[in-house]
Order: structure tokens, then sequence, then C-alpha cells
DNA sequence: CTACCTTTGTTAGTGGCACTAACGTTTTGC
DNA sequence: GCAAAACGTTAGTGCCACTAACAAAGGTAG
């Protein structure tokens, strides 16, 4: 007797949900192991982005067009005020709100995790033909977009 | 000055690896909230679904069928055992061994969450046609065979 | 038979992420 | 002017992926 290989049961292997986790574990591998080399997470590319997209905004703003939480924003702008990727200052106007404003470090830095991301989608999709991951991409867009919260609520959401 | 939607930029919401996290996070929460009622989570279904269809087998074997790692399987395991959905008991054969046993009662539990796993997995795809269903559950499988660990290592892996 | 390597169950611990709750402060809507 | 909402922040929860180490047992090579 031999080691089993012990396979997956055919049950297991055709759930959809299952099928999701396990991709998405595979991604976030490829994506955390190049940004790494960089000490960063994918929180920061996501913040960088939006605000090379969308320029100056508020915490809060940062926070919906991401998904990171409220919450969960703070930390990951300590992080990227260390590296002087970004600047947080009151808002005068308002004065409830900080203003984070992208430095040239930040855009330089944004330009640096862009292409590993890039690289780490690349061999993600690699055994899927250029119609396949279009395919991919829009069935999931169908997915989320669907079930996405519709009512925001007052305070604490998102 | 409303309050602005705020929309996801351009350049996030097409990133494959996002997608996958988004659609993994909306799946894992309708399967959740569904197995919440049986004060159930994913796990125990995955190890009941892998103890019918092949029997009875020792931890290590569940965790290389199920991809729940060996250390995590212990508490899986106590759960299910104190809901008497499973016998543990020692290997006469091989005394480093246990032999998890699924119970009638547990055979009763794996019904229930099967219904309220396959609930959850229609709602999930409810947006998707029956064909779009097939190609998405296809694309994915291609993507997670690809990238699975090929040289299983000695001792401490999966 | 003995020395070595592997497997098994288990404990402990880490880090990330989604998510909730509560707070003091400030602004907005009626 | 007052109540409701938004903002930044702190604290904390729970799940999950993943690592490290250990003792006990089994397999293998010489």
């Amino acid at each position: 007797m031999s080691t089993t290989p012990e396979p997956a049961p055919a049950r297991l292997r055709t759930i959809p949900s299952r099928l999701l986790a396990g991709a998405s574990i595979v991604a976030d591998r490829l994506v955390n192991e190049r940004l790494a080399a960089e000490g960063a997470r994918k929180w920061h590319f996501a913040v960088l982005v939006a605000l090379a997209e969308s320029g100056a905004a508020s915490q809060a703003d940062l926070s919906r067009s991401t998904g990171i939480y409220r919450s969960d924003m703070v930390a990951v702008l300590n992080e990227l005020a260390n590296g002087a990727y970004i600047r947080r200052e009151p808002d005068p106007a308002d004065r409830r709100r900080n203003v984070i404003t992208l430095t040239p470090a930040g855009r330089r830095h944004l330009e640096r995790l862009d292409t590993l991301i890039t690289d780490a989608q690349r061999e993600l999709l690699a055994p899927l033909t250029p119609r396949q991951q279009d395919e991919l991409t829009h069935l999931l867009t169908v997915l989320t977009e669907h079930h996405r919260p519709q009512h925001p609520r007052p305070d604490d959401a998102r």
C-alpha cells in the first residue's frame, strides 16, 4: 500500500462556491507573493489606484471606492503615510474629514505595484485562452454586480 | 453637495483577482447565512461529504480530500463529534491514526446541510443562464487545476 | 536489529481580512 | 435650533490560510 493520493470527492469539486474560494486563494497567493517584494498588500494598491484615478479624497470616499471598511482604512493609510506615499491632512472646508493626497513617491510606488499586479493576473489567467479570460471576467462581473448591497445603510455600512 | 456615490475606479473593477475575491466573499456569505441555521460551517459539510463518499478515513486522509489543514481538522472533528455526527476511534491496524466514521445522525445532518448548500449555489448563480453557470464552473475548474501544488512536500504540507 | 526518515494527530501561534460596535466631533436637513 | 447623519478612530470578533514544532508510531535500508 503506497500513499494514496486521496483525491477530492467529485461532489466537492463541482460546487461553485468552493471553486470560487479556491480560485480566490490562488489569486491572492500570486498577488501577495509579488507584492511582498515591495512590502505592500493588496489594499495599498487599491487605495493608490483610487487616488490616482479620482484625485485627492477623504478616507470615507476611499473606503467606498475600494471596498475597504472605514475602520480598516486607518491602518492602511498609516502604512502608506509611513512610506510617504500619501499625505493626510485635515480638510479646512469640512473639519470632520481628512484630505488624502497622492505624493510623487506614491505615484512611483503605484507604478511598481501596478507592474507586479499585472504580472500576477497574467500568471493567474495563463491556463485560459484570451477569449476565456474575457468570458471569466464578464461572468464574475455580472455575478458581483447582481449581489451588491443596494441600499447603503445610514452610518456604519461598508 | 449630496453624498457622492463614489463609484469604484474602472481600473479596479476589471482586475480578475479582485473580481474573484469579491465573488468568493459573496458566495461565502450566502453559504454561511444558511449554514448558520444549523450552527454549521462550510468545513463541516466538506468533511461529511468526504466521509459519505469514500467511507471511513483517517484525519490525514480527510485533510487531503477536503483541503483543510491537518492542524485545523482537529477542531472541525471535535465540533462534529460534539454533535455525534462522527465517531473518532484509534485505528488498531496503525496506532498513529484515528478512524473517522460517519454516524446515522451525521448522515442526516449531511442531508440537511446539502439542501442548504444547494440552495445557496442556486441563489449565487441566479444572475447567470444555465449555459453561463456551466461555463463559469468549467473556467474555475481549469484555473484551480492548473495552479495546484504539484509536488507534495514530505511532511508539513497542505 | 538498528538507525533514519516519514506520517500522524495535536497544540500553539501568526497574520490578513471581513465585519460590528461604539465614541466624540462636526456637518447637514428639516 | 435640533435631530439625524457622516467622519475618523479604537477596539474587538470570528473565520480562515498557513507555519512550526512535538511525541508517538511506522516504514525502510543497511
